[in-house]
DNA sequence: TTGATTTGGTTTTTTAATGCAACTATTTTT
DNA sequence: AAAAATAGTTGCATTAAAAAACCAAATCAA
């Protein structure tokens, strides 16, 4: 009776999901936007079981959305970095933080803001652009089947 | 010895997470986007056990992100749909689907491809844009205290 | 209109995951 | 040299998830 897999879903949420829908999981990768490397780091911060904690940050390393570096050479202290993989997750975060920032704290109740570091100006809210540049709604879209519709199985990236 | 909670951390990705930071939750809400509305249909979709659907759609529905109606009025058959609150995740899911898109299967094997319902053509990648319009990275962005950094505890939407 | 099926769940049992605390072995600080 | 911090691992108690069985209301089929 393992938790069940959600790859078997030919969903992109879902293999998403498989990797990062867990809570720790997503709270290790907003710390490591933040700037946290270490493991005593995200355990102070999130207050995360250290079994726990051991076993997302494998499995993020795993999955190559984390890189684990000895901190020095031949030494047994680690540093653990996002990779491109890891940072190609900055919009997913933006726009969970963007969520609970008017859904749950309410406008001009947002705990931390977002700025772009050149002109110290609030980032945008993270929207859905057509190929014109217009925002879209879950009404003005549609699904279509993808390129990959055909192929049965997933294929990997990288 | 419960799942430890997030409500405690003053951050809008935890708030966040606490709500739908769960496999099957976002899951049912990906269904809902694409029009799943009944019981049924999101238990024959997602092969959820029945259980865990039922103890997810309540809690869907408490949050405020599904709205559950008899089908009939004095009928006890329901209908599932998103409220505004959960439309507004619309940006998250497109996030999440892209990033899987990507980093999963890869570009060429999307299986489902996001389109603008007037021309047709596949919407843009979700991106964070600064005010004046440019894209932004994790390294071109920085967290500042927000608004609500002063207050203690969360305040309440709506 | 009777019987079968579907819907929308709840209950029960089993198993896996979480949380907690204690422990270890390096590494760093004092 | 001793103390504290780091980066985990191990073992145990509890809880939540998976699976299956069950049930009442609603719908469909004969």
């Amino acid at each position: 009776m393992t938790r069940t897999s959600l790859t078997k879903f030919k969903c992109s949420v879902a293999q998403t999901l498989e990797i990062i829908g867990d809570k720790w999981t997503m709270l290790i990768i907003r710390d490591a936007f933040v700037g946290v490397t270490t493991f005593s780091g995200f355990q102070r911060n999130l207050g995360v079981a250290r079994n726990v904690l051991a076993d997302r940050l494998a499995h993020l390393v795993a999955h190559g959305i984390l890189d684990r570096m000895p901190t020095r050479p031949g030494i047994e202290r680690h540093t653990y970095n996002l990779t491109e993989k890891g940072r190609a997750l900055f919009p997913v975060m933006i726009a969970m933080m963007q969520w609970g920032d008017t859904w749950i704290y309410g406008a001009g109740h947002e705990p931390v803001c977002v700025v772009d570091k050149d002109s110290g100006m609030p980032v945008r809210p993270v929207t859905v652009l057509s190929e014109k540049g217009h925002p879209l709604s879950p009404d003005t879209t549609a699904y279509a089947p993808g390129q990959g519709a055909r192929r049965r199985g997933k294929q990997g990236a990288r």
